[in-house]
DNA sequence: AACTATTTATAAGA
DNA sequence: TTCTTATAAATAGTT
């Protein structure tokens, strides 16, 4: 009898398949929104399922955390950038995008990096 | 009595606080990884704890798959970035301490190799 | 770092 | 899809 893992690389995009794909990313957004909380971590994440979806999380903004904002700035800005893409190609844009990703993410720490002194 | 979650969130800055929080990090990326591998799914991380450490997390490259070594690309290049402008501020201190740390990442995609080459 | 009691996640099936 | 549940994995507290 095949093992749990096996069978879900077995079904190739299957309709189960992407229910549990579906279900541990959840899990996974969950458990860093806890530790965005129960730690105060701050986390960005930009995720590409193999269909190139797109799911993100940015750590909640609060009151006394600027740096919060600039980063939700920067993953709407991310967003953006990326639907104007998704019109123009139909095929594996979201790598035509690396760049884009990379200069984002980069902004991000910029930002991160120059407000530390503040926190 | 408090609860477990309500306690750790009272234990500021304790090793015990740090300890667990390490765990749970590690976890998450474990996490990550599997449905990196198992999904084909590509993540991008940023993460800051509360003491202000980077973490950081980029799809692994498989040698079938080029998306992955694109993201790996955007990864390296991030993290040299970093170090330069880690060198240029000499009086920022606390974040020329900025650790780039994937030791438990890279043990946990070991396991998870490993197991996808069974698979 | 290792152990383990408990909690949490989740794969499979209804 | 959503719900249930048996099994697997994560982890909080401890040593």
């Amino acid at each position: 009898m095949a093992q749990g893992k096996i069978q879900i690389k077995g079904i190739e995009n299957s309709t189960q398949r992407q229910v549990t794909f579906s279900k541990r990313r959840s899990g996974i957004f969950k458990k860093v929104h806890e530790l965005t909380i129960l730690y105060d971590a701050k986390f960005s994440i930009v995720m590409f399922s193999s269909t190139n979806k797109l799911h993100e999380y940015i750590s909640p903004s609060t009151t006394k955390c600027k740096k919060l904002k600039s980063l939700k700035e920067v993953n709407r800005n991310l967003r953006r950038k990326i639907r104007q893409r998704s019109g123009e190609s139909l095929n594996d844009l979201s790598f035509e995008q690396l760049p884009l990703l990379e200069e984002d993410i980069d902004n991000a720490l910029s930002i991160i990096r120059e407000r530390k002194v503040v926190i």
